[in-house]
DNA sequence: ATTCTGACGTGGG
DNA sequence: CCCCACGCCAGAA
């Protein structure tokens, strides 16, 4: 499981990283992986993090600020109200602030 | 084996 | 400023 590949590894690590009240952006975790045009195996990634409840992954959203992938989630509406319950501002699937709340790995990790 | 799509991002017109 | 196309990799039909 682990074994499916570095790539995923790390982006689990970086994801579990990501400080509360924070969120950071899949082209994010891809570049400072190293594979920037790779995000969607970013996106990938978190969807097989489904598994692992330790991979906050309403903390991850597109680098527009939006929730993308909020209907992946059970409920319709489960990872906005996740981040507001975090403190972050989420208006119509998108975060609010987000530079305020955006977790760059590069600066922080 | 082939084809398409997908939680993205960047660049060009 | 808005719209379109391309690149990337992996999994599903």
């Amino acid at each position: 499981m682990e074994n499916s590949g570095n790539f995923f590894e790390k982006v689990y690590e970086v994801a579990k990283q990501i400080p509360f009240g924070r969120v950071t952006s899949y082209g994010a975790i891809a570049k400072y992986l190293g594979t920037a045009k790779s995000a969607r195996m970013v996106g990938w990634a978190m969807n097989a993090s489904h598994n692992n409840v330790d991979i906050p992954a309403h903390r991850v959203v597109n680098r527009n600020g939006l929730l993308t992938g909020k209907f992946h989630f059970d409920g319709t509406n489960l990872m906005q109200q996740l981040l507001e319950s975090e403190g972050i501002v989420v208006k119509e699937n998108q975060i609010q602030n987000f530079n305020d709340v955006f977790w760059d790995p590069f600066k922080e990790l």
